[in-house]
DNA sequence: AGCACGCCGACT
DNA sequence: GTCGGCGTGCTC
């Protein structure tokens, strides 16, 4: 066959496993200056007809002249040189170039290292089109690239110098990190600031701002990648005070179609900007990137709930390394995770230049002189504190969130259970055991109600407004604010206030709380997880880094490891102790893991190919409700990619193969499913 | 997903 | 001899 002219190498938008890989279509003449890279293309699949959207990711020559280099990173060694006669583009769907070279490299690796396609990564970075916002872009542009671009790439509006740089951290640390291109875990400052519009935020946050601006001033980009919209807030709020609002763009999926799709747009622009956002911030495009910096990476928001289930550190670290930009992960706390980074020398440590940290006071349960005091679960030195301070100003109490670890409540009188013995809170140690004491272990074989004489339990998850309602008795006259999932407070005054928080949810007040008392410790360690340690060691820091100098934080019924780490604000000791523990257990993120969910015969057919991995091992299959077993395969770091690689071939096999027997028309036949790195796994 | 190709039972 | 069943595989 004879082919002449331009081929596009095209990535069809499609979430089956078979079509993820590169597809070559004749480029027709009169499509040939609109078909370049990044763009938007339809193109005809298999019967005519039928079309698809798709990114054309390349131009190559036809393949009996010069191919133009071979794509990076694909998979499909198959097509690189498809032979069969091609069919031509259907369309370019808009000149807007949406997917830039670096962004296509980001998600294809991505989306290798997790078994994945790179489409659904795709749709992570390049937001649904909104004609209206992209027709009104691309006109803006007509006009300002015949000006602007001939001037100068630089923002025309210069930042002011920053006041005070990095005024918490020894020099040469921080300041130097972008233009050096530093990999750095940076331990966050635990502190309030007012900042001039009023507003009062962590330091961290202006520590972030004052990175990005810094890159900014090098004329490079930042992506400032922060769990959720009240860390964005902070965020945003201290570059209000430090730079251009037209540098920075807000990257967040809850905002409306159009205003991201804007937002989006805004970072193809040839000048350095600011992106800030959450997780999937992380994916935006960026001139000349210079600093991925993400905040608090233990926050389970980081983690992408729609398949592959990347998290946003595994993906910041995968282009960190194509990007060759600073690294920075910020946090009070240090997660096993970016310990085993540091133990490995890949990433650098930094710390404020003075230790200065809030003041946390372990307080084991003793008995209450106030009645109130001990049915709202108070020892009497973290209520005496919490009562002197609230003459002054706001104090803050947190709660579990309801649905944590269930408490035990009188079946008559739904007051909670109280332990006979030392008024502590009944749980129940498994769903079969008996009823026991969470404090002193005592188990309440033959228990009775201290309110109504009941003697019947049953199992009630505690909210923040019945712990409001024993607070409010236990502090009488005061004000209460409630804060949690359903009322969400943002900022607060410096008047005296009880506030209830679940954790997460606590608002932030000027000048910090004059004191803060962490309650249901214990019901926070119930949980059965991994992971339970780092959480509650990073909730209650996150906390105790919202007090005012010099106030008492007072961490109620918790000793122990955790207790000492919070008390000498040393988490990453924390960190190495369980990196140590996950060592000896080869458990994550000592070793990577992965699960693979299906049928047996698909599961074990899955499995066959693994065995010549290097230093692979299996666990189970064991059963995942009726139809579908689950295995689960750890391997090190090195044979991450092997392994990806075999297991996507399972999934690519299986994909082409199932079919639902017609006997069972409703019953869709279930699909290989295999999860990489998942952090509830174990 | 959708649609074509292909290899075995009851029909003009 | 052929029409069509749906199991199998491919889509540039």
């Amino acid at each position: 066959m004879t082919r002449t002219g331009l081929v596009a190498r095209v990535l069809i938008d499609s979430p089956l496993p078979q079509l993820d890989h590169l597809f070559d279509y004749r480029i027709p003449e009169e499509l040939a200056t609109l078909a370049v890279p990044g763009v938007r293309v339809r193109v005809p699949l298999r019967s005519a007809g039928r079309v698809a959207d798709g990114y054309l990711i390349e131009v190559v020559g036809a393949p009996d002249s010069a191919p133009a280099g071979a794509a990076a990173g694909t998979l499909d060694g198959l097509t690189a040189d498809y032979q069969g006669a091609l069919s031509p583009l259907d369309s370019v769907v808009s000149e807007a170039a949406v997917l830039t070279p670096a962004v296509w490299a980001l998600a294809r690796r991505v989306a290798d290292r997790a078994a994945g396609n790179a489409s659904d990564i795709i749709r992570l970075a390049v937001p649904p089109r909104q004609v209206r916002v992209e027709k009104a872009w691309l006109a803006a542009r007509a006009t300002t690239t015949a000006t602007a671009a001939a001037v100068a790439p630089s923002p025309d509006a210069d930042p002011a110098p920053l006041a005070f740089p990095f005024a918490d951290y020894p020099a040469g640390s921080l300041d130097t990190a972008v233009a050096e291109r530093k990999r750095l875990c940076v331990a966050a400052e635990p502190a309030l600031m007012l900042l001039p519009g009023g507003d009062t935020i962590g330091r961290w946050a202006h520590t972030m701002a004052e990175l990005a601006v810094t890159a900014l001033a090098e004329g490079r980009s930042s992506l400032l990648i922060v769990p959720d919209y009240r860390d964005q807030d902070q965020v945003q709020a201290a570059l209000d005070a430090l730079a251009p609002a037209d540098s920075v763009s807000r990257v967040d999926a809850r905002q409306p179609n159009a205003d991201r799709y804007r937002a989006f747009l805004a970072c193809l622009a040839p000048a350095p900007r600011i992106v800030l956002g959450n997780r999937s911030a992380v994916y935006a495009p960026a001139h000349d990137l210079g600093l991925i910096a993400l905040w608090d990476d233990g926050d389970p928001l980081h983690g992408e709930p729609l398949s592959p289930y990347v998290h946003a550190r595994d993906a910041a670290l995968v282009r960190q390394g194509q990007a060759d930009c600073a690294l920075l992960f910020l946090g009070h706390t240090r997660t096993v995770e970016v310990q085993r980074l540091v133990e490995l020398g890949w990433l650098g440590e930094v710390r404020p230049t003075r230790n200065r940290h809030p003041r946390v006071i372990p307080t084991d349960f003793q008995a209450t002189p106030d009645q109130q005091a001990r049915a709202a679960r108070i020892p009497s030195a973290a209520w005496q504190a919490a009562r002197d301070a609230l003459q002054h100003g706001p104090v803050l109490v947190q709660v579990a969130s309801p649905g944590y670890a269930p408490m035990l409540a009188c079946q008559s009188c739904k007051k909670a259970a109280r332990c006979t013995t030392c008024q502590g809170p009944l749980g129940l140690a498994s769903a079969a055991a008996l009823p026991s004491c969470r404090w002193c272990g005592a188990l309440a074989a033959d228990w009775s109600c201290t309110h109504c004489e009941g003697t019947k339990l049953r199992v009630v998850t505690l909210g923040t407004g019945r712990t409001a309602e024993e607070l409010g008795r236990a502090f009488p006259g005061a004000r209460v604010i409630i804060a949690d999932g359903d009322h969400q407070v943002q900022q607060l005054g410096a008047a005296p206030a009880l506030v209830i928080a679940t954790r997460g949810a606590e608002p932030i007040p000027a000048g910090g709380y004059l004191a803060i008392l962490l309650l249901d410790g214990e019901r926070m360690l119930a949980r059965e997880s991994l992971r339970v340690g780092d959480d509650s060691l990073r909730a209650w820091c996150n906390t105790a880094a919202l007090a005012a100098p010099g106030a008492s934080v007072m961490l109620v019924g918790v000793g122990g490891t955790l207790a000492r780490a919070l008390n000498s604000w040393q988490p990453e000791t924390h960190a190495a102790a369980e990196l140590a523990d996950r060592r000896q257990l080869r458990f994550p993120p000592a070793v990577r893991v992965a699960s693979v969910t299906g049928t047996a015969d698909d599961v074990a057919a899955a499995l066959v190919d693994l065995d010549r991995v290097a230093g692979l091992d299996v666990l189970g299959p064991v059963d995942a409700g009726d139809p579908l077993v689950r295995a689960i395969v750890r391997f090190p770091y090195a044979s991450g990619d092997e392994t990806a690689r075999l297991l996507k071939a399972a999934i690519v096999r299986n994909a082409a193969r199932r079919r639902r027997p017609k006997g069972a028309p409703f019953r869709a036949a279930p699909t290989l499913k295999v999860r990489f790195d998942d952090p509830e796994l174990l």
